[in-house]
DNA sequence: GTCTATACCCAGATAGAC
DNA sequence: GTCTATCTGGGTATAGAC
């Protein structure tokens, strides 16, 4: 019939579409988080995923668009990979708030834009800034301050504010891994090594472990 | 005579020059470190500075030296606030620790491009990061793991390796101050706070302090 | 040393054929 | 949906008068 045969047409295009708009969205992930919106050009994403440069318009009608909808794709995958690398949830709250910090590096090592775009973006303020406080950030944040909070009052952590509790885990994991390549210039270390990693969380638990208020 | 008429002529220009460098370098550090090298046009910094845009060139030959000379200009210009910021030393080692640190954060928060440059042009390799490794960031990591390594040696600092120590610190100033626009738009928080960093610099020495080896 | 004017290039975005 | 060709603005850098 003429309807079903439109269908399969229109599926086919459909995951043209889709198929294109995936190979945008990794290579402008990559590209916006290495080198800053202003760093990258439409003809090195186009390049890069194999769409040619009217084709992004086309997709994402402007630049600035497609930033938008690479920003959102990020923080929907990095929430997918952080449930992903959460172990099942332990009686022991310490434990828990241990595996939550490791997930939380691992996930910034697995995925830096997640990472690197709010920082290069947030430094100065422009709509780029705005976007992410106001679509992500904002979320991100008080979901961990309700988190912080129930285990600063259940004596788990020291009694510290939780906006600087998350300013010394997410501090920690973004300068190191968003500075690899200048620490590696400078004396040689490779900070995206699990081990490296791995080695950092431990001393920042121990840190707050020692920390910890003492029983009564 | 001739001589000294020329030479006087030769002080004004040399004063002029001076002049017009200066007000160059200070436009170009506070607009290369918010907006990074490729947010930045000459034509801002001809705006911000007074000076034109092809007087830039004239006594930078280029956008590239340019940067190169601002940067320069930024981390002398460190040094010397942070030799002023550190009060007398102490016989204490711990207390002169704190010094060190209150310091470090002051002079983040007074001259921010001393750790927005190394932030946003870090990231990526590139000529950038590799003049700022080579020339300014291996001196001043080597320092500090001196000196790190030698408080732990002698138990004033628990015994982390100096290298996660410093990032724990630079970490923590350079996430807050840094993303000070996006803190601000996200939860309403102004980071830039004198107070608000005496308060976080007081809660990273209390956790070092409370891990502090326990004498024999 | 500073000015005006301009060369030259590359960026984002559009038009219209297929 | 994808292609080629093209427009337009803004970017770095240069030329040459003063």
């Amino acid at each position: 019939m003429k309807a079903s045969h439109s269908k399969a047409k229109l599926n086919v295009r459909d995951q043209r579409r889709e198929d294109s708009r995936q190979a945008v969205l990794v290579a402008a992930a990559d590209l916006f988080s290495k080198n800053g919106y202003n760093g990258v050009a439409l003809d090195d994403i186009a390049t890069a995923s194999g769409v040619r440069k009217n084709n992004l318009i086309y997709h994402f009608t402007s630049k600035k668009q497609l930033w938008k909808e690479t920003v959102d794709w990020i923080f929907a995958r990095t929430d997918a990979y952080f449930s992903e690398a959460r172990r099942a949830p332990t009686a022991d709250p310490w434990e828990g708030f241990e595996d939550y910090a490791r997930s939380y590096f691992e996930v910034c090592r697995r995925f830096p834009p997640y990472m690197l775009i709010p920082l290069l973006e947030g430094v100065n303020q422009s709509w780029r800034s705005d976007y992410l406080a106001e679509h992500h950030l904002r979320r991100n944040i008080s979901n961990f301050d309700r988190y912080a909070r129930e285990l600063v009052a259940a004596g788990v952590l020291p009694p510290i504010e939780s906006i600087y509790l998350q300013n010394i885990f997410t501090g920690g994991a973004q300068l190191f891994l968003a500075l690899g390549p200048l620490w590696q210039k400078a004396i040689n270390v490779d900070t995206h090594e699990p081990e490296f990693i791995e080695n950092y969380v431990n001393t920042l638990l121990r840190l707050l472990k020692a920390a910890q208020p003492k029983g009564p």
